[in-house]
DNA sequence: GCAAATATGTAAAACGTTTTAGCAAAATCA
DNA sequence: TGATTTTGCTAAAACGTTTTACATATTTGC
């Protein structure tokens, strides 16, 4: 089993300093005045040995990881993983690299996420934050790491945030549907505080309000796919009235499919059908889902710019960016009849 | 901005060595027959100040990182990110933090990634591992690191892993079709030379020999979602004896469905249809997609205990575990008829 | 020919842990 | 009482870097 090679290694080999070739190796060469002679010499055998320096060693000294920790709320989530991928494009570009988790929305989770980031002196987050983190991530800029969040904002939290419009984007769908001639627009959520959640819904409000119609929210306790199925199966089965579904977010409208597949029910006809997120599904079901779609990739490239140029400078001023986005409603058959 | 406490702070504070609470924090107070009231006293004060050790200064000195680098074809597809998520909780409990990345099955990229886990120093290995990628993971095995691989192997490397039975279950998936009455079943796959394709093929060419029928291959050169759908679509026309396809992987499927929607081509009565590995989409898709299911969860569990039980004991003994796990096909409508 | 300037490099501290080897005081023994 | 053992704790080295402050040799200026 081979030896890993050190700096000291290299230094002693070639009968140099530790110092030197650590400037050579860090560019400061011409800087600190080494010469030409030597620095090739040293980077040749650098290269020839194939000797990496210990990221360990360097971040223990340096105080910097180049690493940021992005939080999301689960990664098998296809709006999410596509934010993550993009988010990491970029970033390695830039020289840093991400580690990732789900935090299931889950506050005890999350927050031992954060402490074990923490823990592992990751430079910077991007976050979902689930409801009841405010103060984990408070401490975390109060010991000067930027935090950007995504998907949603804390109000509580004067930081940088990345979100679409919500309000805007539900309200526009729902008067799409109401275009369409559907009346009785049922609005199915989760039964969560969350800002981005409670602007969709109001922006739902707002919509039937202007137009004189009727307001219906069900609010689902996510547990499982499997309950939420059921949960509304009998919603739909009790409420004989209602002519269209907006779905807050896109496991809730698969959840929805499945319920309403089992019962033969026709959409667009009977029930229209709008989701929030897009999805490949949503494309390839018959009939496809009518969606908000967001610009995951602008999502992601805002979030990780914003962070980096935090990073880059370490002055700190206090003005934090609020950046909103728009959204797209790509009109599909479940919601034109 | 709050400075990050240290070991040598609670020592000078407590007025004891930092030897004393090293131990104390380490569990080895007893051991070290340091007095109960002195291992109160710190671990009080441990508690109190929320003190938490560097884990890059520990892993330093101590050369274990405690991470698991897990490296995935595309974490966002939905076979990789659920067994992604698996091994993730498995590990978590273990005391082990998962990393893990998209190799894009792009040779470069993942010898790249996996030069830079090597020099974040991950204590083990979740591959996997994409064509030419055999000498670095040779490398890693020759400084002692443990790699496990999964959904394929590598012939030329000696290490464990853990597969599905991907010859049977692509012979089992024929026989199926076979048995339903389709007699020209092309079987459309990827141009690799990665041995589970190639034994998914083998396993569709035996059950074809063994039952006197034609076979007949198309081979995909994937490069985007987009042109494998017009790949597909222009086989679909050229091939017009075709009454069957068996996808050898889910996004080739994904991107068959797309091809064939546009066709009003009527599965599966005119064509019937099976895939390998399950997803969301062909459960409700109409018609439903059959599939060949991979057990993700098992894959996840035997491929993490391993790994954990690599680490655990210093010894390597040379016995490698090849695992090969079943796989279940799930009938749908889209082959039966 | 001598001081000053320049060129080329290095010693050593620091980052925050773990761990080996050992020391002083108290307790036990004979 | 003096030798030995036990108890309770600690000094210092090591992990592999970066960086500050300085050292030595050579060249330049006059």
């Amino acid at each position: 089993m081979k030896k890993k090679i050190s700096i000291n290694d290299i230094a002693q080999q070639l009968g140099v300093s530790i110092t030197t070739v650590s400037f050579i190796l860090n560019g400061r060469a011409q800087e600190k005045r080494i010469s030409e002679k030597l620095v090739k010499k040293v980077l040749d055998f650098v290269q020839e040995v194939n000797y990496k320096p210990s990221s360990l060693a360097r971040s223990l000294r340096t105080g910097k990881t180049n690493i940021i920790g992005l939080m999301v709320e689960d990664i098998s989530d296809p709006f999410f993983s596509a934010i993550a991928r993009a988010i990491e494009a970029i970033a390695y570009q830039s020289g840093y690299k991400i580690i990732y988790c789900s935090t299931e929305n889950a506050t005890e989770k999350t927050r031992e996420l954060i402490a074990m980031y923490n823990e592992r002196h990751v430079d910077g987050y991007i976050i979902v934050p689930p409801e009841g983190v405010e103060q984990d991530i408070k401490l975390l800029l109060d010991t000067g790491k930027p935090v950007v969040l995504i998907d949603r904002y804390l109000p509580a939290i004067d930081t940088d945030f990345v979100v679409v419009d919500n309000e805007k984007s539900a309200y526009d769908a729902t008067c799409h549907l109401i275009a369409n001639g559907y009346k009785n627009i049922a609005f199915v959520t989760i039964d969560s505080l969350q800002p981005q959640m409670l602007d969709r819904l109001s922006g739902y409000e707002k919509a039937m309000q202007a137009n004189g119609l009727p307001q219906l929210v069900k609010e689902i306790a996510y547990k499982s796919s499997e309950q939420a199925m059921q949960h509304i199966a009998a919603f739909i089965d009790r409420k004989k009235e209602v002519d269209a579904i907006f779905f807050a977010t896109n496991y809730l409208c698969v959840s929805g499919l499945k319920a309403t597949a089992g019962k033969g029910i026709n959409i667009p006809q009977s029930i229209g059908v709008v989701s929030f997120d897009d999805y490949e599904l949503f494309e390839l079901y018959s009939p496809s889902i009518t969606t908000v779609s967001q610009p995951t990739d602008k999502i992601a490239e805002h979030a990780i710019n914003l962070l980096i140029s935090r990073l880059k400078k370490a002055v700190s001023d206090k003005k934090f960016q609020k950046i909103i986005l728009p959204t797209s409603l790509i009109v599909r058959k479940s919601s034109v009849r």
